[in-house]
DNA sequence: TCTCACACCTTTGAAGTGG
DNA sequence: CCACTTCAAAGGTGTGAGA
């Protein structure tokens, strides 16, 4: 009955093959070295110092990524020692049929924020998501590896004002900054891991610092973003670029970024519900209750002073004109607290401490007195500020199940998968105790490993086609090399654990990598200054130059030769006619026939009712959606447009934006990946003549 | 609109203590 | 040794003034 792989458009996007002309070489190149493994094994029972100062020219060689137009840089980072463990060899991965549902945990708080319009402060320094972005995996395959990422794309072209208590669109989105993918620290982990506990990427950080060398995630504000989540099944971080992979798009997680809180309901809520704001709430000792008591002291010596001036004064008229002055000497965020706000928000009053000294959740923040619409009860409230930080899984299992329930028709998902050549690799093998020990080596000291390509890639645009979204959305930029592309990040932490990583990434921790989509020249050096390159600003940290690449490569080539056991003009093909079909698979027949011998997805799909598959999951999206208007961000006409381009992009290929134009797209595309397959297949032959 | 210093808070992990 | 407690440092918050 359904063939959601290609009608859903499950090959839409890979999150970490870029899908654009020499971004698939890359990929591929990465994706297909088998000699790497074993290289990063050596030597046996010893310490492999990776001195991060492998050359550029030569890795571009090697990969002869100076003709494809790749570019090498590195935010500067220190040598690093990794302890590797003689590698045994793996035993052929389990072709056991995976069925993955992701639920969004805290959902209801997030629909909270959501209907309110959330926002996130992005600071310099980096801020956490609040709500932090959690989920919850099950039907996985229990003995598989798998690594959890999570990015966050532009929801739209749109950069946006807060006027009038409402969000409304105030112009183009300014240049969309450099991508980074979060991959969450316990990556790689096997399914069992993954659904045994509650995914946390609290610990990722929101920045406005187009130059930042931390990792963090970095958006501009004033737009409107879109967390995904992917789970890739993979049990060692270079598999990612071909490995079967999965996105989650939680509509309701969407969020505008900010450097101050522009609505006070939003401010209101993260105080109510973040316990680091705790100082701010109404109830305690913080700084909002002095300022509370300050202002009620003022509101009695300026009814006492009336009382003396006037003789006698109407109470409610004097306390209603004493709260109107301290609303007005106050700043716009005191107001907050002002009667109106306590009104919506809580009669602060009576609303104790929402935790006891257990951390127990007493009663939740009064959302529900903030809300006009929603039902939510305290306990329920409750129950959400509860699971919100580092909650066991025990304590959150209760609430998980109605979560759970309330999930189901959540998340947009959107399989893709590259080929399975990765099969025919034999990775490293991994033992998790052993793997401990690469834990100590410093996750502080590393720099994270990025792969970020600058230009523009939007959820409408470019992301679209990647969720398989409507071409007309997403089709056109396709494979505009300078179009946007997919960043790689690996969290510093990431370094700091077992699993996978420990033989490549614990060594690696330090090393970053950018692989420019741009042509020739598009490498962001402000953001990805090259150390090798010289001159590179953010390279300087510890002079430590070189990347991840560069390390890696120059570890396997250098001992092992063979950059392309597989011509990688497989995977560029492949990958090719995976872009192809990620935006319009479902529509062009051409490609729907290119794609068996892509070997796509060799997983089950999920099942719907969970995690529901973009192209059925209209109803419950669109519902969704709708059913997620809030007053903030629903009332004017933008966002009523807004809300119709989010349905309908939503709606996968059945409801198309008018701006589409599937049948330009299609040919469009088509002649862009056959140009670029041609290109490509012309490519290994100079790469493979700079091989040892 | 953004940045920064600030006070207030939670979290984390080292040090201390007792069994 | 282990488990538990205490304490200080680190880090996460929103605030509000100033640019």
């Amino acid at each position: 009955m359904r063939d959601p792989v290609i009608q859903g458009s499950s090959m839409a996007y890979h999150p970490f093959l870029p899908h654009r002309g020499p971004e698939f070489a890359m990929s591929a190149m990465l994706g297909h070295q088998p000699p790497f493994f074993p290289a990063l094994a050596l030597p046996p029972n010893g310490s492999l110092s990776l001195p991060g100062a492998l050359g550029k020219p030569i890795m571009e060689q090697l990969m002869g990524a100076a003709e494809t137009g790749l570019h090498f840089s590195s935010l500067g980072h220190q040598a690093a020692t990794a302890h590797l463990r003689p590698l045994k060899t793996l035993e052929p991965e389990e072709e056991v049929e995976d069925d993955p549902k992701v639920h969004l945990e805290a959902k209801e708080l997030w629909e909270l924020f959501h209907k309110r319009g959330t926002e996130m402060v992005i600071t310099k320094s980096g801020r956490r998501m609040f709500p932090p972005f959690k989920v919850r995996c099950t039907g996985l395959d229990k003995k598989a590896k798998y690594i959890l990422l999570m990015d966050i794309v532009a929801a739209d072209d749109c950069r946006y004002k807060f006027h009038n208590s409402r969000w409304m669109v105030a112009g183009k989105a300014d240049p969309e900054m450099p991508k980074r993918m979060y991959i969450h620290p316990d990556s790689p982990a096997t399914g069992e891991q993954w659904m045994s506990k509650v995914v946390n990427f609290h610990k990722l950080k929101l920045t406005n610092n187009i130059s930042d060398k931390h990792g963090f995630t970095i958006l501009n504000s004033m737009h409107k973003y879109q967390p995904r989540f992917h789970i890739v099944r993979a049990n060692d971080i270079l598999k990612l670029p071909y490995s079967t992979f999965r996105t989650y798009v939680f509509p309701e997680t969407d969020f505008i970024a900010v450097t101050a809180y522009q609505n006070d309901k939003i401010t209101q809520l993260k105080i109510d519900h973040n316990p680091f704001a705790k100082g701010f709430r109404d109830t305690g000792n913080g700084r909002r209750e002095k300022r509370k008591q300050l202002a009620l002291q003022s509101m009695r010596s300026y009814e006492e002073q009336q009382k003396k001036e006037n003789g006698t004064s109407d109470d409610s008229s004097g306390e209603q004109a004493s709260f109107k002055c301290f609303r007005q000497a106050s700043s716009p965020a005191v107001s907050t607290v002002g009667q109106n706000n306590l009104k919506d928000f809580c009669d602060s009053d009576e609303d104790s401490d929402d935790e006891d000294k257990d951390g127990n959740v007493k009663e939740g923040p009064d959302s529900s007195k903030i809300s006009t619409t929603t039902e939510d009860s305290k306990d329920h409230d409750a129950s959400l500020s509860k699971s919100l930080f580092g909650e066991s899984d025990s304590t959150v299992g209760r609430r998980t199940e109605k979560v759970r329930a309330d999930s189901r028709q959540s998340p947009i998902t959107l399989i893709s998968s590259t080929t399975r050549s990765g099969e025919e690799l034999r990775s490293p093998g991994r033992e998790q105790a052993k793997t401990d020990d690469c834990r100590t080596v410093s996750k502080e000291n590393y720099m994270p490993l990025t792969v970020q390509t600058d230009g523009a890639a939007h959820l409408n645009q470019n992301h679209l086609h990647n969720f398989g979204f409507p071409p007309g959305l997403a089709g056109q930029q396709f494979f505009n090399h300078l179009g946007g592309a997919h960043p790689f990040l690996l969290h510093p932490s990431q370094f700091n654990m077992g699993g996978a990583f420990s033989n490549m990434a614990a060594g690696m921790g330090p090393i970053l990598a950018a692989v420019s989509s741009g042509g020739v020249s598009s490498m962001d050096t402000s953001s990805m200054p090259s150390p090798s390159g010289g001159g590179g600003g953010g390279g300087g940290g510890g002079g430590g130059g070189g990347h991840i690449l560069q390390c890696l490569m120059g570890l396997a080539m250098s001992p092992f030769g063979g950059l392309f056991p597989y011509p990688y003009t497989y995977m560029a093909a492949a990958a090719a006619a995976s872009s192809a079909a990620s935006s319009s698979v479902h529509r062009h027949p051409f490609l729907n026939a290119v794609r068996p011998r892509l070997r796509y997805s060799p997983y089950s799909l999920p099942n719907v009712p969970d995690s529901t598959l973009l192209t059925t999951a209209v109803p419950p999206m669109a519902s969704s959606i709708i059913d997620l208007k809030g007053d903030g961000m629903t009332t004017s006409p933008t966002s009523a447009a807004l809300d119709s381009e989010v349905t309908s992009r939503s709606s996968g290929s059945v409801s198309l934006s008018p701006k589409t134009c599937v049948e330009k797209d299609s040919s469009t595309e088509l002649q862009s990946i056959q140009r670029l397959v041609s290109g490509l297949e012309s490519k290994p032959e100079r790469a493979r003549s700079v091989s040892p």
